[in-house]
DNA sequence: CGCCATCTTGACACGTATCAACAGGCGTGG
DNA sequence: CCACGCCTGTTGATACGTGTCAAGATGGCG
């Protein structure tokens, strides 16, 4: 059937049923060099609330991310908290030549991740330019999802910050919602929220309550349905954007 | 007298005479590689205020930072403004493999560059890991500068913000004091602002007149001196960070 | 059915923005 | 050389948005 995948018998049986394959940094890899690198991944499923990575831990491994969501997170000494960056399938997970993390990483969600040794995938990178690129290139995205955030932090109200959220999440969880956009389409999306308020807020840069606040005046206004506090309805996403500043 | 330079006599003139060649993204490449490189590139000064980059402008080229401070921002349509970043010699300036920017680049003082056209680059970059890993890690490293700003932008005071601005130009400008802060010597700082107080305001999320305030603050509290607005003394780091939160 | 965590709502406080006036530095031109 | 005006920064009075604290509602789950 694909043509790329001609040596489909010499791809691990890990790898030729895993759904991020040729999405995620795995797609740089030919079949010996997947073969080589499962050798030393390792699927798990972690469930929600689990930490994956400790802050100022020691980087012993790294992950792709299959399914689910991972909220990266620092914190102050004094216990303040700030969500910096939510990971998507087939994101990679991890600093790639840090010696400590310095960040946190939680299961937002249920996750499945296929974590890998970091000197093994260090050795891979160093023989497979394409697989550094790859790496590159999702580093250069998350450095450009981190500025945008910078200006949804820094200079948006309350309001705009929770329908920026809003909007980062229905463009993530459901891909068709970035589709039907460009189509001009304004279309219906319904999702599930990954973070409770309380991560919401530490996304944001809020509290709680305002971001309850926000939510109820955006329901009152008929901009979204709220149904059993985690599923969103957004009715008019062209009305969601107009929200976000 | 350095034995990695024992070609020197092939080295572009410009290059041999160029301060971060080897501590910049130039350090990744041969003789060889230089000379193709230096076919392409062109020095320039430009003043501060001087526009580099326009945002969502076509890239056409990137450049090297070889002297002063560019400043990155993004803009709402509506005139707010963020600062996402600040760029000190030797870094890279640009968004490679982009297509549009999607920052704004200003020269914040005075400064010199090192530009070099898109295509020229790029094919460089092909030619050479060693160059992409330069790259990779430099784009990895301001992604940690920008969650760092993150947490600041999203959790900390006015004035923790104010106090972290000062620590985070003290220790680029001057890298004596970092240095001097491991060593846990309680030394003085001295050094220029590269931004007006309407910059600083942008970089933090804040007003001008409550930069100021806080600047204030820090004078009649003894942790600063601020001489002609621009020239700021730190008498003893650890106080200054202290206060970062 | 009832408990517990999560979320919502309300009253009030506080930090930062806003608006306005003023001060200082610096270059220009008389 | 001083006078003027402009730009940048400071300071003050007040307003507003968001945080804080407290109570209550809702929903998931045993």
């Amino acid at each position: 059937m694909d043509r790329l995948d001609i040596h489909n018998s010499e791809v691990p049986a890990l790898c030729r049923s895993c759904e991020v394959r040729h999405k995620g940094i795995c797609g740089a890899l030919d079949a010996a060099q997947l073969l080589t690198l499962s050798k030393h991944t390792q699927q798990v499923r972690q469930s929600a609330g689990t930490e994956l990575i400790a802050d100022d831990s020691e980087i012993r491994s790294y992950a792709n991310v299959m399914r689910g969501v991972v909220k990266l997170s620092k914190m102050l000494e004094d216990g303040r908290q700030q969500v910096v960056g939510l990971q998507f399938a087939p994101d990679f997970l991890g600093r790639l030549y840090g010696k400590q993390n310095t960040v946190s990483a939680e299961a937002a969600s249920d996750v499945e991740l296929c974590r890998i040794p970091k000197p093994a995938l260090e050795r891979l990178v160093q023989d497979c330019p394409e697989l550094e690129h790859k790496l590159h290139e999702q580093a250069l995205r998350e450095l450009d999802d981190a500025r945008g955030w910078m200006l949804t932090l820094g200079r948006k109200t309350a309001a705009e910050k929770v329908a920026s959220f809003l909007w980062l999440i229905a463009t993530h969880i459901d891909p068709a919602a970035e589709a039907s956009r460009q189509m001009e389409t304004a279309s219906t999306i319904k999702f599930d929220l990954p973070l409770s308020r309380a991560d919401i807020a530490d996304f944001l840069g809020l509290t709680i309550e305002t971001v309850s606040r926000q939510l109820t005046k955006l329901r009152r206004d008929g901009v979204i349905e709220v149904i059993n506090n985690r599923t969103v309805v957004v009715p008019d996403t062209e009305r969601l954007e107009l929200r976000c500043g």
